[in-house]
Formats: C-alpha cells, sequence, structure tokens
DNA sequence: AGCACGCCGACT
DNA sequence: GTCGGCGTGCTC
C-alpha cells in the first residue's frame, strides 16, 4: 500500500502531496501524522489518502518510518476544509493542517508539566522565635496538607521553603500536574426567557444561517445556552466563538456553571499546555462544547450541532496574519457539512452580514429589547470646536467635565474611552516638521511616558526619546494628538484622590491582568476606568453611570469604505456601558464633526436606520458588498525585487482588462500605504471588480501571481484594514 | 525549507 | 591549479 503524504513544512515548494510506500506491518489511516525520509532528512508529515498503485515511479518510492500517534489526529472532515480553504484562501496546505492542531502536538514537545510540591515531614521541630514566615507556613501546611511550590512560594516566600527544606523538615515531591485553565467561577444563573428570546429559539431549527440582532443586553448569551444545550440533548457537539475570550472572563463562568466539564476554552491567554490539554478534552469526547476565539472555529468535534458566532461583525473573527482566513467562510463549511445551524449574533451586524439578511441569504433574528426592560443611555454629542471657540482647547469638555464631578461626588464610576494608547501619538518637531519614525517600518513612533521611550507599536521596537530634532538640531519637540496616558495623568491631576484605572495593549501584557484591573475597577468607588477598544466588551459594571468618549471621529478619518460602520459599532458598543443597571446611564460623545450621519443614527440607537443610509452609500458608490475589493500584497526584504515582481503581475493582470471590460471597475498597482513593516518591503496590487465574474477574475488574477512569484503572495478580499 | 550541484572569481 | 561564493533545482 502507498500513501499520499503533505510534508510538515511551510514553503511554497512542497505545497503538494509527495507519495510513500506504506511499510506491510504498519497500519496507516488518513490523518495520521509520520515521520518520512525527505530529500536528506526526516520530516513530519500529514496522510491525505491511501491508495494501492502510485503515480510516481514505484522504484523512487520511499517508505514510511514511522507514525507520530497511534489515531488519526485530522479526522475526515477537516481535511475536506482544507482543500475548500486551500482552493478559497489560496493558502498552503501545510500551514492549514497545522491550525488543526494545538501548536506543542506539532512542535514534538509534549512534555508532561511537572510541578515541586511540598508536605509536612514527621518530625518535632519549633521554628526560631522571629521565624514569622516559617511559623505560618507550616501552620499552612498543617491545615491544608501537600501544597504546590508555587503557590507556597507567593505566600511565605521562596526563602522560608528552602529552609524548612534543608532541616528536613519539609517533603519535596514532583508531580503530574492536571492543567485546567483559570475560570472565575459563578454560580449558574438560569433566567426565565423572555417572549423574544423564546421566538429566537424556536425559530432556529433549520440547517441554515441566523443572523440574530439582539440589541446590547437583549440576553443574546442566554439564548446561546439555551440553544446549546437542546444540541447536548440531541448527543451533538456545539462550537461557540467569542471575539476576544479573554476579555470576557463572565461568559467563560457563566458557561461552566452552567456545562462544567463539557466545556473547553480554547484562546491566545492559554499557555501552551493548557491549549493541549483542551483540545485532547475535545478530541476524545470528554469535553463537548468549545468556547474560544478565531481559532476554536477549528476545534475537533465531530457532529456539531450548532455553530455560534457572537459580536460577529467584529474585525477579529478575520485572521490577518499568515494563513489568512475568515472564520465566517470557515463556520459556514463546517456548519454545511455537518447539517447544522450557524448562528450570527451582534448587536450592530457588519452591513455585508445584515445585506445577506435582507435579501434572504440569512434568516433575520430579532431581540429587539433590553432583558431586564430599560432603557438605553442617553447620548449627548458634543461639538469641540465650539468648546475651542468658547475657550476650551483642553482635551475634556465642559460637559464631560461636570459629568466626572457629579461622579465623583455621587461616589459612582466613569468610563472613558479613548482609541490611542501610549501618551501621545508621535513627536513632532516645531521648527521643521521632522517627525520621529521606526528604522524598520515607516510609521510614527508612539511616545510612552512609563519608561520614557518612543514605541513602535509594528515591530514594537523601542526608541530613546527626542530631546532634539535630528534633523534641525531644534529643542522644540512637540506632542502629537491625545492617547490613554495622557488622559489618566490629566485626569489625575484633576482629581488627585480619585483611583484612576488604564486599561490598553500596555497594561494588559501579563496574564490575567485583564482580570486583576477590572476586579479592582469593579471594587472601587468612585473610579475613573480609561481605556482602547478593549473596554467596550460586554464587562457589566452596576455602577458606571457615565461613559466619555474622547474622539469620536478618530476610526471615521480612515481612508477605508468601512470606517463608517465601525464608529457606529463603537459607539453603540461603548453606549452600552452605562447604566446596565438600576442608576441611569449618560454618555457624552465628543467630536469635531457632529453632523455627520453616523452620529445622528448611533446616538438614537438606530441601527436599521444606519443600515439603510450605508447600504445606499456602498451601492452608488460601488462598494462591497456591492463589489469585490481585491488586494495582492507583495512584500520582500529586497525592494528592487518586489517592484519588479509587482510590476510584471500588474502588466499581466491590466490584460484582463480586454476580456472582462467594466468588471473591472477599478485597477491600480502602489506602494502600500505602510510601505515597510519589519523591514519588508509592501507593495500592493488593488482591484474592484463588479460581482458578475468575480470569482473568475480573482482565480486569474491568482494564477498570474503564482506563475510570477517564487514567494507567497497575500490576497485579500474586502480587506479589513489597508496598512 | 534545506541541501546538493555547479559554474565563475581570488588565493596558497 | 584549488577553495568557496551563493544561484538553480529537487525532494516521493
Amino acid at each position: 500500500m502507498y500513501c499520499d503524504v503533505i510534508i510538515d513544512q511551510d514553503a511554497k515548494a512542497l505545497d503538494r502531496v509527495f507519495e510513500y510506500k506504506i511499510p506491510d506491518e504498519m497500519d496507516i489511516d488518513v490523518g495520521m501524522r509520520v515521520y518520512v525520509p525527505f530529500s536528506s532528512r526526516v520530516l513530519q508529515g500529514f496522510v491525505v489518502g491511501v491508495k494501492e498503485v502510485p503515480d510516481y515511479p514505484p522504484n523512487k518510492i520511499k517508505a514510511v518510518i514511522s507514525k507520530i500517534e497511534d489515531f488519526s489526529a485530522i479526522k475526515g472532515e477537516m481535511l475536506e476544509l482544507m482543500k475548500f480553504m486551500a482552493e478559497k484562501n489560496h493558502l498552503k496546505l501545510a500551514s492549514i493542517l497545522r491550525l488543526f492542531l494545538p501548536s506543542e502536538m506539532r512542535e514534538g514537545k509534549v512534555k508532561q508539566l511537572f510541578e515541586t510540591f511540598y508536605s509536612l515531614n514527621d518530625v518535632d521541630f519549633q521554628p526560631a522565635k522571629n521565624a514569622v514566615k516559617q511559623r505560618a507556613l507550616l501552620d499552612y501546611l498543617r491545615e491544608k496538607g501537600k501544597t504546590s511550590s508555587s503557590v507556597l512560594g507567593e505566600m511565605f516566600g521562596y526563602g522560608a521553603i528552602k529552609n524548612l527544606y534543608e532541616k528536613g523538615v519539609l517533603i519535596k515531591e514532583r508531580e503530574e500536574v492536571v492543567r485546567e485553565p483559570f475560570v472565575l467561577m459563578s454560580e449558574d444563573k438560569r433566567v426565565k426567557l423572555n417572549e423574544c428570546q423564546q421566538n429566537a429559539i424556536n425559530s432556529i431549527c433549520e440547517n441554515k444561517t441566523y443572523l440574530l440582532h439582539g440589541v446590547t443586553g437583549s440576553g443574546k448569551t442566554e439564548v446561546y445556552m439555551n440553544l446549546i444545550e437542546r444540541v447536548l440533548l440531541q448527543g451533538k457537539n456545539a462550537i461557540m466563538l467569542v471575539p476576544e475570550i479573554s476579555l470576557t472572563p463572565q461568559i467563560m463562568s457563566n458557561f461552566k456553571a452552567r456545562f462544567g466539564g463539557l466545556v473547553a476554552l480554547l484562546h491566545s491567554g492559554l499557555s501552551a499546555g493548557e491549549r493541549f490539554d483542551e483540545w485532547k478534552r475535545l478530541f476524545s469526547g470528554q469535553a463537548r462544547i468549545a468556547i474560544g476565539a478565531r481559532s476554536a472555529i477549528f476545534a475537533p468535534l465531530e457532529n456539531l450541532g450548532i455553530i455560534i458566532i457572537d459580536e460577529e461583525h467584529e474585525a477579529s473573527y478575520i485572521s490577518e496574519s499568515n494563513p489568512r482566513y475568515d472564520t465566517h467562510d470557515v463556520a459556514e463549511f463546517r456548519a454545511k457539512y455537518n447539517a447544522c445551524p450557524l448562528i450570527l449574533g451582534s448587536a450592530t451586524p457588519s452591513i455585508e452580514s445584515y445585506n445577506k439578511a435582507v435579501n434572504g441569504q440569512y434568516q433575520l433574528l430579532e431581540l429587539p429589547v433590553r432583558a431586564n426592560g430599560r432603557e438605553m443611555p442617553s447620548v449627548q454629542i458634543v461639538d469641540m470646536l465650539n468648546e475651542l471657540r468658547a475657550g476650551n482647547s483642553g482635551i475634556f469638555s465642559n460637559q464631560l467635565l461636570a459629568g466626572l464631578v457629579n461622579v465623583v461626588n455621587s461616589k459612582k464610576q466613569a468610563m472613558i474611552f479613548i482609541n490611542r494608547r501610549g501618551y501621545s501619538s508621535f513627536q513632532r518637531c516645531r521648527d521643521c516638521g521632522y517627525i520621529a519614525k521606526c528604522a524598520d517600518c515607516d510609521v510614527s513612533l508612539v511616545y510612552h511616558r512609563e519608561d520614557e521611550r518612543l514605541k513602535c507599536h509594528y515591530c514594537g521596537r523601542q526608541y530613546r526619546v527626542l530631546d532634539k530634532c535630528p534633523k534641525c538640531g531644534s529643542e522644540h519637540i512637540r506632542q502629537g494628538a491625545v492617547g490613554t496616558q495622557q488622559v489618566v495623568s490629566k485626569l489625575q491631576e484633576m482629581f488627585p484622590d480619585v483611583k484612576i484605572l488604564r486599561m490598553d495593549n500596555d497594561t494588559t501584557s501579563t496574564k490575567n491582568a485583564h482580570q486583576k484591573i477590572l476586579a479592582e475597577f469593579k471594587n472601587t468607588k468612585p473610579a475613573i476606568l480609561v481605556g482602547t477598544q478593549m473596554i467596550a466588551k460586554g464587562h457589566d459594571f452596576e455602577d458606571v453611570v457615565l461613559v466619555g468618549i474622547i474622539d469620536g471621529d478618530q476610526s471615521l478619518y480612515q481612508t477605508d469604505y468601512r470606517s463608517t460602520e465601525r464608529t457606529f459599532q463603537l459607539i453603540t458598543q461603548v453606549a452600552g456601558r452605562a447604566g446596565r443597571s438600576a442608576s441611569e446611564g449618560r454618555v457624552i460623545l465628543q467630536t469635531y464633526s457632529p453632523k455627520h450621519y453616523v452620529y445622528k443614527f448611533a446616538s438614537n440607537y438606530d441601527y436599521k436606520g444606519f443600515y439603510r443610509k450605508e447600504d445606499n452609500i456602498r451601492q452608488t458608490a460601488q462598494f462591497p458588498p456591492y463589489t469585490r475589493i481585491l488586494r495582492i500584497l507583495f512584500s520582500d526584504h529586497d525592494e528592487n525585487y518586489v517592484r519588479e515582481l509587482l510590476k510584471v503581475c500588474y502588466t499581466e493582470i491590466e490584460q484582463l482588462k480586454y476580456q472582462y471590460g467594466d468588471d473591472i471597475l477599478y485597477l491600480d498597482a502602489m506602494k502600500s500605504p505602510i510601505k515597510r513593516i519589519q523591514d519588508k518591503y509592501r507593495y500592493q496590487i488593488m482591484m474592484r471588480l463588479s460581482l458578475n465574474h468575480a470569482d473568475e477574475i480573482e482565480a486569474k488574477a491568482f494564477d498570474i501571481v503564482d506563475r510570477a512569484s517564487k514567494t507567497s503572495v497575500f490576497f485579500e478580499v474586502n480587506p479589513q484594514n489597508l496598512s
């Protein structure tokens, strides 16, 4: 017998099957991973087919060396999915297969985690009088018994442990630890569903895609849990995706409380070992519900009864780095394969999705009222130009300041949302206009005050701050626009006795940092939480009565067609944080363009009105979903090579115009807006296609590029951001 | 991806 | 004459 093997190497030249002989005594199934001789090395590979007659000359075929595991790690559905993704997203087979396995399985370093434990030895020992730590440690062990080194170390210091161990008072053991990700436990609060929720659940019965449009606080999570419960009763399994799980610990704890050990978590906050353990529990059927961010869509579950994508409009569902794919496509494939419903839930669906619901491709379900029956908070739009004319050139409008004073006096809480981390966006020379830029990435550096550094937000490289301009020598260096750090320090000046917390990428890099900040905020009153996007994600704080949005326009002045949509989504989401509980909430939105239609619709929570307007604009301006935008990104260290490649490809793609004429609405080649990232030069071809022959043109363009390039090139359809 | 093979320049 | 630069091509 022979088998088709895909070598586990991410190289364009190896992106195909190689045939191997299966030794007579070896049982090999499709989906297994094997060691094979390749050239002069031994490599890992995936068996994707078994056959009796080889295509390759038999005398040149080598034999499989051994199996990596005794079972098929890749199941049939996932092999089909691999083919689908390769075709749809132009991805290399090995890079897709890697998505299906936890990384530490691939690297062959599946190590059991051992930890050191200490327990009391049966000896008579009295610590010295002043050895408080040692005494406390012994008392603790007497009560709790055997405890891990890390726990003891944190409580009593490692010095005390070492000392007692050396005296022979403690017994040291190494034990295997069963890892389970940290989850806040909560009680299972089963609430009675309202009529809308019940209707939605009853409607979901067919194998199709449903768009669940529910206003913030309408109880979508409860609907999801009921649906999953039903699926489990049918003996089937479920996948539920959330945009960024480490931000929403309470969703997790709710699910754990309801479903216990049947839930497995997959997200970026897990350690490699935890991730592997969760994967195993799903693979073996011990766990039947996979909850996680984007990559959880590849959960090794068979017999799916439902797939749920919560906050479906979130950009994080589209992978922007190496294998690039859209979670929606994968979910649709798996739902179809398993003949189960797919639920897309959101308070602010993407224009694309709502459009599909309007024209019947998706079935629309609505939850129009908040589950607690309360009103949405009122949104007040403040014209910052007016403030300026009135002599207020600060960051905060008078309305927002008055609101904050009120919050502080009444010992309540406020959230301030700002779209930019760091202290201020950049350093600029007042005299010659020089702006500090990253040497590798061609973007402005961001000033971080805490460590007095300039940082590149694209590659992380750090620089010393400027004291004088490197170009003209002037010492007049100025800060640009405002960031989270600056807002915090301004607030602290004004309210020296109030707890001001900051939450952004910089303060949440360590594990569980989110939870710590949020817990601190929850327990402090009055308090103000300042943060970026991430404070907008569904946390519930009873006492938040004021939400301030510092620069509503930030997301508006971007060149891509989705910026208005994103602004609407952001405002709705941030506003939803205010007044979740009894006290009525208020939102203050500062902007320099108060007349923009997005603010009118957003402040009235009028999603449908906004959709009609925006959809209309997309149609007239010929943007998706009425057209397809294709971006082909070339990047390489060698600028001449990329430029040459771009030119060759462009000339050939241009020929397609003769064949397709008006179906190609736009075609151009250019430098990428950020023309260098991590010292790779970036050039791109942009195309806008009518939907008539979009698939065909896309396929042809891909062929052209694929033939011309020796390295792989990124294809993006309707890209989320154009950097 | 790695590794061998191969065809031109500078050197003991 | 030989050592070694890395361009080109192949791996079942």
